[in-house]
DNA sequence: CTACCTTTCGAAAACGTTTTCGTGTTGAAA
DNA sequence: TTTCAACACGAAAACGTTTTCGAAAGGTAG
């Protein structure tokens, strides 16, 4: 076991100082070539690499980005840190992930952890109970300690920051339309309970989408799901007594769902009951019938707040003019209607 | 903007010096209540958190966990992860996670980054490419600097150092065994190409059985399948040409995608034919029909996985009898098999 | 021979902590 | 009054780097 060769070490085996190994083995020009060359074979037999933390603490930037998702247990997300991996990668930084479990307490711990100098910046997607709560100050604090956050997907307008979105309500707005044009005209939505952000916008959008269509809005096609126990029962109660002809939902899990569901009821989809999801993943592409979704591309949404975040700790140098009203942006990721068997065209 | 506060911008704040400070807030008796108390209030106000690196640097500690994985999208990997997670946030550490992309320089790579110092151990399972060349000198050589390495699933025989896994000839072994014992007497096996050391085992486990059972192994029955882009086709070939009455699936892709090709050849799951997949993941649950797996709980692998590398880095300290032949352990995580719909039990 | 420049290297500071070891002051005991 | 312990604090080293500055040695020009 041969522990790791500091500066040190080689400086007093070659018997000079700790600074010339420094300066030769980033070839200065202060050093004689001798010395260089010989510094520098001592340190290739030795495989010295310079010490990650060190550099860190003397340089005040650790390379390193901050990932704080919900939970990881969840196709969405692990695609959003598959890109963001992605740009590290390709720019040399490295991806620290904390889990919020969807609780708050749990996030505000991990910020405060990762904020006290393990990280330069932070990508994050707020937990449920913080988006419950509105309280985001220890968002706040970080940004204000000039930290860099880039938020993505569950973003709160109340925060002045960078974000990566997709329209929810716009895509909520053509998913439904799409099903009109096709013919549906009792069309349920089946969705999370307000607080969570894009939950609500795709709520809106549907809304507004049955509003220009003249479609009157009922209540009872509204069904909200707050835990995911009771989301058979809702779903089978609404299935059994109203006879919808499309449904859209706000997640796969509630899609794949209804249709097993519609199933049962012997109602066939596509041909009685038209099925959309929000969020391309896994399931919607194996279900039988595969299901027609919003696409909702994670992949890009994480390269896209890499590049942001990166690009905010390289110019920082610049300390560039930061109380311009447009100093922060929010990238909309446009999102598609993928085709599938759960829906009908006429 | 105000930027984080030092220990030494307290000291000269409150005119003392910067081990008074330090001293203050870590309530040592050395210190007067006065002084203490005057420390501990300004601390507070100004919200101080000792700068992580800094700690790290001067404990040669980080508290940090490197994962390091083949791809994250991938639910089964992202259980494991899950799983890590949970035990890191219960005893203080943190996790950094990197993605090999089944690629051998990447996985090089990734571990020397961290291996300067970014993290105090590794959790890892091996890239694709990585076990077909079969070399490690990257990890013996992290080893052997005394970092500790604990490998999950993909490991190496080759490599000294704990392992997690779960008996994967032993879990084909018993699903074939169960496939034969509901009257399956042509049980084909879909796998992936040898060099995955998870692949082999279980198509041994599948050959051991067969033979217990006094049934002929017929290479036609065993589709190898490199790539996913042949997947549908050979499958095809499989069920089209030959009347197999049983199928195991070293992962749940295979499965469903046999079900599909089934489906579409009139060949009704389970009652034609029975389908068994490894891997218990988001698609076995939402397939129609369901289906039949040996679980592999990755969460569980994980907790496992992170236990024992925290284990050995709390350890260290006693500096244990490293030459003990039974220094390094491997842990296996028990399977079960998972009945859904897409097997018949008679 | 002096003055100055170039080459080559080392000392030291800095990043933010913790900890060991001194040291000065005070008070009490002898 | 002397001596010593207790108390309260500060200086400095250490972790591993990089970088600035100073300085010694040697050479060259005048």
């Amino acid at each position: 076991m041969k522990k790791k060769v500091t500066l040190k070490q080689i400086a007093k085996e070659l018997d000079v100082s700790v600074s010339t190994v420094s300066k030769s083995l980033r070839d200065s020009s202060e050093i004689s070539e001798d010395t260089r060359l010989k510094v520098q074979a001592f340190a290739k037999l030795y495989n010295y690499k310079p010490n990650n933390i060190a550099l860190s603490l003397k340089n005040k930037k650790t390379k390193t980005i901050g990932v704080i998702i919900p939970e990881i247990v969840h196709h969405f997300f692990a695609t959003v840190i598959s890109g963001v991996e992605q740009v590290a990668n390709e720019t040399g930084y490295n991806v620290i992930v904390c889990l919020s479990d969807e609780s708050f307490d749990k996030e505000v711990i991990n910020m405060e952890m990762l904020a006290n100098g393990s990280i330069d910046g932070f990508i994050m997607s707020l937990s449920k109970e913080t988006q419950q709560k509105g309280d985001y100050h220890h968002i706040k604090e970080v940004i204000n300690q000039g930290m860099p956050v880039i938020m993505f997907d569950r973003v709160a307008n109340e925060i002045l920051t960078d974000k990566v979105i997709i329209d929810d309500y716009q895509a909520a707005y053509e998913a439904v339309n799409f099903l009109i044009q096709n013919g549906a005209k009792k069309i349920a939505l089946i969705t999370t309970v307000d607080y969570v952000s894009v939950g609500k916008l795709r709520t809106e959008g549907y809304l507004k989408a049955l509003e220009d269509n003249d479609i009157k809005v009922e209540d009872k096609y509204i069904v909200k799901i707050e835990d995911i126990e009771t989301c058979d029962s809702k779903i089978h109660y609404l299935l059994h007594s109203e006879k919808v002809d499309a449904v859209i939902a706000v997640n796969e899990l509630f899609a794949v769902v209804t249709i097993k569901i519609a199933n049962s009821l012997n109602i066939n989809v596509p041909n009685d009951l038209s099925v959309i999801a929000f969020t391309d993943g896994i399931i919607s592409k194996f279900s039988t019938p595969t299901i027609t979704t919003v696409s909702q591309n994670g992949v890009k949404m994480g390269r896209k707040a890499a590049e942001m975040l990166i690009r905010r700790l390289e110019e920082e140098e610049h300390e560039l003019e930061e109380y311009d009203s447009e100093y922060y942006r929010t990238e909309v990721i446009e999102t598609s209607l993928i085709l599938r068997e759960s829906t009908k065209t006429r």
